[in-house]
DNA sequence: CGTCACATTTGATCGAAGTCAAAAGGCTCC
DNA sequence: GGAGCCTTTTGACTTCGATCAAATGTGACG
């Protein structure tokens, strides 16, 4: 017998909510009728529980990936087994794209930082579909635009910014208003935010705590944020 | 008067010698004959002296480019005006391709290292182009691909390896042989290399200076290395 | 409402790399 | 081949963040 809450569905049609879900990602939004149906046919929904390999580095890279809900971690591990993430992946973001028409193999680990559902495509298929479909072509080169600024966006920031900084941006990337005071709910884990930022744990812990000189309270997930503007000072 | 050293050959027809650079670079290379010669009619080169800005960062992005010659320096200020590279293109690089189907403001500063020849294309023939010919598509995704890759390889490194295990692991990628005594030739100044490594000119010579400790020698621009297999276990 | 497991914070210490200043080395151009 | 300029190295010091260990907090679940 399987165990429901474990196995991948991986059978599973894609039902009417992931469906709304997947047409609305800023992958699949741009694309005209025709195209979008390709797509979906060559998609399938799959969950997994927190904690649990997508895929390894080093193994064939036959699909790439679309996040529905929850959060997946990209990282490498070095010789000792220390591990950095490269990228955290959440709802409309897709991953693992630069294999389509890059290299054969995954060159990073992917895992799952909760429950979480994507939809998954093979790499080959839609290499066929882009060929066919200038829209599917621009959508993945969009696609990969984004990201590729954003990882550079990541060097940079790694570079040139502090921890305290790093956290700073982070809020105000994610603060509702522009000015003034503002509160809100970190999505996933401190554990997870510290990874994305590049940080251990503790360093992010020690940040958000000498943020608290500038008006900065942490509870839980809840940030209050004193005032906006002194952030962006930082 | 113009002086020819400083001014950019703007209205130069692609010569001969620069065309079989450009036809040779990764990017072009995989067109059929009607896509390259569709792109070599949007392209001009042209060259700049060391320590020219190409771009800077929050301008229109109207152009991208290909490195034909010499070393071109991606990077970012932060606001006391430090620099973090972001990354350093050579021969047959492209950069700035993010910008076809992305964003339409440069993200980041882009300065010659040294007297440095370029194709430039411009942004909005070529997402034209990419719609009718799924070949140049299909070469912008595999470019974009693998700077996604390489990019994500940078912040892994950054994340996991000390200065003195990059340096190896820079070396070790552009060593001709796998095993045995070794020798290169840098093809550029240590502080164009610091940088591309993410460290301060002074780092980086003590990296290469703690590495004597396993067999490597440096005089100027030359690399020696005593046996390759000692490097990999850095 | 209490308990337990796990996440987070705090403290102490260490090591890696940045900064500033000064010495040494390499390269270019006479 | 030498002068001079610029690059690189070395030294001293500082800072930031990693690590380890222990205390505290939080949330889920009974």
């Amino acid at each position: 017998m399987e165990d429901p809450t474990v196995q991948m569905n991986k059978s599973l049609k894609v039902n009417s909510r992931d469906k709304a879900l997947l047409v609305r990602t800023p992958f699949m939004s741009a694309l005209s009728n025709e195209a979008l149906l390709k797509m979906l046919n060559a998609a399938t929904i799959s969950s997994l529980p927190a904690r649990h390999v997508v895929f390894r580095e080093g193994t064939p890279a036959d699909h790439f990936y679309c996040v529905l809900g929850g959060y997946v971690r990209l990282y490498r591990l070095n010789r000792e087994g220390r591990e950095a993430d490269i990228r955290v992946c959440g709802p409309g973001d897709t991953f693992a794209e630069c294999q389509i028409f890059g290299d054969d193999t995954y060159r990073f680990n992917a895992q799952t930082a909760e429950n979480t559902t994507f939809a998954r495509f093979d790499t080959r298929t839609v290499r066929t579909l882009a060929e066919q479909e200038p829209d599917i072509a621009k959508a993945i080169m969009a696609c990969l635009s984004q990201h590729l600024l954003t990882t550079m966006d990541c060097v940079a920031n790694d570079r040139l910014h502090t921890a305290q900084q790093r956290v700073a941006e982070y809020l105000l990337k994610n603060c509702p208003v522009s000015g003034g005071p503002a509160s809100l709910r970190l999505p996933f884990q401190k554990n997870l935010l510290a990874g994305m930022l590049g940080l251990a744990p503790e360093a992010l812990s020690r940040a958000f705590s000498s943020l608290r000189r500038i008006g900065v309270t942490v509870r839980g997930r809840v940030v209050q944020i004193g005032d906006v503007r002194a952030l962006r000072d930082i």
